[in-house]
DNA sequence: ACTTGACTTGGAGCGAACTCCAAGTTATAT
DNA sequence: ATATAACTTGGAGTTCGCTCCAAGTCAAGT
């Protein structure tokens, strides 16, 4: 598969494909005799991979490391365990940020919702929300 | 309450908070008769308000945008309840990708910890993850 | 053989959100 | 009165994650 084609299939530009192999956060991709990239199945699920974390929001460096420990071979298992563990951990923390602003995000539309309808806007100090 | 104490009670920097004011992120902070910034209540609900939004990693530029409309007074009552709207779905946008990203790395983690007892590593082609 | 278009690398440039620095001013403690 | 610490502004520098560019190479069609 050509870098263009898997651009289009992932939605990820050609340069921040490229972008990602020359950082390190994907394997270095199959090419032909002409030196022209052509990403084979697994280079693929490598970029899913890649698109699936970078999407969460988490760090390159962090994709950076797992490939590194991942071509070390078996003995880096439990090191990428930890990682992978690691990174479930920010995201949960970020989840929670996420519902606590929604939280009060969803206070202040329906304070918004009212003051729309009755062109009254009350004004508690928040509501108390936690974040 | 000073700058000082500001950045403790929030755990944002001085530097952050001076910037935060700078571009607009929350309305100009009260001074004493020298110039010194001196937060009153309403400033410091400003802060906490910025603080929530940036720590679900809502764009500066939207904060700004609502502080502009807040300041130009009740006729923008719509546009600020339309502005948290969008900010709202694109939280909730944000929180769908970690959930995909968070089954898709729980997968992973059992794998491990499988081969971390067995010392085999089973490679499924990502348990049909849909991220 | 030649043109056209897609691909290559290496490196520079960019937007977001800070973060740091310099030079000067204000407040506090002796 | 004076040293010291905390504050001020304006602007430069940094990090992250791309994104763009230049100069050259490769591949496909005529």
């Amino acid at each position: 598969m050509t870098i263009k084609e898997v651009s289009e299939k992932y939605e990820i530009s050609q340069d921040t494909l490229r972008y990602y192999e020359r950082v390190g956060m994907i394997p270095t991709v199959t090419r032909t005799a002409g030196g022209i990239r052509n990403y084979s199945e697994e280079d693929l699920r490598w970029v899913g991979l890649a698109k699936c974390m970078r999407s969460a929001g988490l760090p390159v460096e962090a994709m950076i490391e797992y490939v590194r420990l991942f071509q070390e071979g078996d003995s880096t298992i439990p090191a990428r365990l930890q990682l992978l563990v690691d990174q479930r951990e920010a995201l949960l923390e970020q989840r929670r940020q996420i519902d606590a602003t929604l939280n009060r995000l969803n206070y202040k539309i329906s304070r918004y919702e009212e003051a729309v309808q009755t062109g009254v806007l009350r004004w508690g100090t928040d509501g108390g929300s936690k974040c």
